[in-house]
DNA sequence: ATAATTGCAAACACTTTGCACCTGT
DNA sequence: ACAGGTGCAAAGTGTTTGCAATTAT
């Protein structure tokens, strides 16, 4: 993983672009096929597929599955967030779909746990906590 | 969610008994059909779906979305653990796709600093843990 | 020149649905 | 009797793949 693009086409570059552009915001596929297509320059989906893949392998984006039988999201990796040897873990919520930055030290020992315990190398860019979040998880309560 | 079902069918007492069978395993729809079908008796694909979508409903048992593109697992809340909240997590090798169960205390304490410190309450089910399973990582690194 | 990328359409895998028939109450 | 369940086949989704044409180096 992690292997650099060999051309620099077109494609990629405009698909890196709007992507860079929702920062913050999930994305998938099918909103980056639409969003081309309503520009009146499509692309194909295949190649959007492959592009968005390739990005993830770099790092450059991450993706998440939000469960199955739903896209996938896709997310441009805030700068400086890069190679940052997975300090930052992401937790999302699943009632309002917030996602949440989390870069504490706490987080790291899970880390260290797997990997010492279990000899699992957890892949920051790939986990995601999926939970509830503050006020959603206050609203459930009081429910 | 957790509605009783209204009629006891063959069906449904033949999935949950097999179901019961396999405690600590996962299990997918499609193995289900399988199962059944081997034994010569087997059973409609839409019912074992409609079947696991209520257990799960009722809370008999779990279903994991380990991610988009591989089918769902299921799996029978062991007796005693019927909405004790969840003490299993799951850890997938994104190599060789191994799923590894986490039954370990250790774990247990991401959740309570998640909860405490961030607030978060975080949902096992949905959670897992990407990364490189012990063999993979060895072999990533002997490169 | 040549290796990688594109894009179409077809293939895929998993899951859901429509509907006529069967079963449990 | 009749609500509920079954099972087939068909439809749906999201994603991947084969391959000939195109493009980047």
């Amino acid at each position: 993983m992690t292997m650099k693009p060999k051309y620099k086409t077109k494609q990629r570059e405009v698909i890196l672009s709007y992507i860079k552009q929702t920062s913050g915001k999930h994305i998938t596929a099918g909103d980056v096929c639409d969003y081309f297509k309503e520009q009146g320059t499509p692309i194909g989906q295949a190649t959007v597929y492959r592009q968005l893949e390739s990005l993830v392998d770099e790092g450059i984006v991450n993706k998440y599955n939000i469960d199955a039988n739903s896209p996938a999201c896709f997310e441009y990796v805030a700068d400086g967030e890069h190679d940052s040897d997975g300090i930052c873990f992401h937790a999302k919520c699943e009632e309002c779909g917030k996602l949440i930055h989390l870069h504490c030290e706490e987080i790291l020992k899970i880390r260290d746990h797997l990997s010492e315990d279990h000899g699992f190398v957890l892949d920051p860019k790939r986990t995601v906590f999926y939970g509830l979040c503050e006020e959603c998880g206050k609203e459930e309560r009081s429910r």
